[in-house]
DNA sequence: TTGTGTGGTTGCAATATTAAACCTGATGCT
DNA sequence: AGCATCAGGTTTAATATTGCAACCACACAA
């Protein structure tokens, strides 16, 4: 009766939330993507029980998200931060933002807006392109099998 | 000792995840923009509990990210779809399968590919831009407060 | 060396998830 | 119409996860 686990879907969305779709991991993430690096940070700004902030970080840390530094202050205690793996999650904050400026109900309810570091503007909203480079919605869209890897074709022939 | 709520965070990812960030709502809200629509299609696709199912299709609706219908078919049955806010989601499930396009360790496991409806060639990598069309990575944005909204002047001066 | 802050672990109560049995109304068959 | 079956749930009970608080160990500061 374990929560069932989404490891083996084929399906890459399922496999994305098996790795940190859980209720904080993506939060823990984002503080990481806003600079926080040390236990405490993370607790006092998410405000979770200490345990599962203990497990999230650990099991973050076995999947390859983010990883343990020594403390940047000398200090001997650690640090978490992102991997490339865990920085290339930003993507995912962005459309989950934009999805909330767009949609919730009391839009004036949240407090930051992202803007690009050099101008200081709000950034425009992601856009999925085609490789002609129109701009796709959903319903633009469809999924295709993927095609079979090539096989080493020197195995074949030995 | 209830589940801690993030619903008036002022955070928007927070926001965003308090209304579609459990285990099972976003593979939900994935099929319905697959086309399922039924109660067993869902339940069917992906093998959770009924009462679960149920449960899930109960808040997304009170939320606002499915509609009930009565069924296509002529049946008595009643059917779940996605809402606007619904389809807005969209862009989120893009971002979940780039992201394990990119990053899973197994990516031979991964069944299908996502393409344009028109072409059948394989979408571009979601983007984010600044006003000025240059491409911007984590690094290259900040968070600025939101500005205040305006208050009504009229009664100010009444 | 005594105290305090950081980073956890442990134990317990409350809640959520799961599977399976059960129920109800709609549909289909004859 | 009458009966079986199916779709769409609800209920029940076992198990797992969450949340809180108490505890603990080490680092660091005085």
């Amino acid at each position: 009766m374990k929560r069932t686990s989404l490891a083996g879907d084929s399906c890459p969305v399922a496999r994305a939330l098996d790795v940190f779709g859980d209720w904080w991991s993506l939060l823990i993430i984002r503080d990481a993507s806003l600079g926080r690096r040390r236990f405490g940070e993370f607790q006092a700004s998410l405000g979770l029980a200490k345990n599962i902030l203990a497990t999230r970080l650990r099991t973050l840390v076995e999947r390859g998200i983010l990883k343990t530094v020594p403390a940047s202050d000398g200090s001997a205690y650690q640090e978490y931060v992102l991997t490339p793996k865990g920085h290339g999650i930003f993507p995912i904050l962005v459309a989950l933002r934009q999805w909330t400026e767009e949609f919730d109900e009391h839009p004036d309810e949240i407090a930051t807006i992202m803007v690009d570091r050099d101008k200081g503007k709000p950034v425009k909203k992601l856009a999925l392109l085609s490789q002609d480079g129109r701009v796709l919605g959903a319903a633009d869209t469809t999924l295709k099998l993927r095609p079979a890897r090539k096989t080493a074709r020197r195995l074949a022939t030995a």
